[in-house]
DNA sequence: GATGAAATACTCCGTTT
DNA sequence: AAACGGAGTATTTCATC
């Protein structure tokens, strides 16, 4: 199980960053390899953990969420309990997107999608403000994206431009 | 161009937000149309822009990429070139995966890989420092990914759990 | 890693409701 | 307008080298 990526896998993972729904074939002539070899690295990138999933990526304007928003979170400091009781209300909530726990000058980040600052409001007040434990938020929305989430980039493969 | 979403394109989009590559035949059973049908919706959800993409997932972690950060960012508020600069020095840095711009405290708010704490040194203080018009950073380095990004979330379609 | 054959999936086009 | 069905093409999978 050695899991050095060498230059073919590299170019697999980026053709199928940026089009996952690419065929084989089509993916073949890219690497420079038939469509079975580089198949078979594909099945093992993905066994081997390195390609984690594959997935349709939606436009939040078309689903009516168009406003996102990052809100900083800190919690009571009383026991493991809220910790606890508040991750099991992020799963729960369709409107966080992403969350994770800091360190620095709060517990928690979350980005959060919403159809407008309306919709914020009643998030904040009615779920946010509703759990347990939660002592302060700071809400920072977010007015343009100059670059979007594309996954952690691979050292680009050259020649992989096209 | 009606852009309503009925109950089969719902479920178009959740099963492709779970796997990308999924036959067409294949998800065609999950939402009970032909597979032409299917497809033939799908064509025009991409066409409509509710489907922006289709990306393969890699695991930061294989990557040799395990720290994920994230950075507040302040800039000088003199002219319009520092915002400029700002933005085009952010597409050129394969660490930054976000950017960003946010109303609230500071200016920007950057998600950034990297392998360790002593890269996240190197990247500060070669790279967002000495940027021109940067005034100031707050960083926030996540211990735990309580919710992973997914993309905006549907209102899941009843009966598509399986 | 490559090749060739078999199974499967996709696209195009005509037809139906 | 939307979905179905069939024929031809492309792709994936499997066995073999």
């Amino acid at each position: 199980m050695s899991d050095a990526l060498d230059r073919q896998d590299r170019l697999i993972l980026h053709h199928l960053q940026r089009d996952a729904r690419m065929p084989l074939t089509t993916l073949a002539e890219h690497v420079g390899l038939s469509p079975n070899a580089t198949g078979e690295r594909l099945r093992r990138l993905v066994r081997d953990g390195v390609v984690t999933g594959f997935h349709a990526r939606l436009s939040p304007e078309a689903l009516g969420r168009g406003l996102t928003a990052f809100v900083e979170v800190k919690l009571e400091r009383t026991d493991s309990d809220v910790f606890a009781a508040f991750a099991e209300a992020v799963r729960d909530a369709p409107d966080i997107e992403e969350c994770h726990m800091v360190a620095g000058g709060f517990d928690y980040l979350l980005k959060t999608r919403h159809r407008d600052m309306a919709a914020y409001r009643a998030f904040l007040s009615d779920t946010l403000l509703r759990l347990p434990g939660v002592r302060e938020t700071h809400t920072y929305p977010v007015m343009e994206e100059l670059r979007a989430d594309f996954g952690p980039m691979l050292p680009a493969p050259r020649g992989a431009g096209g």
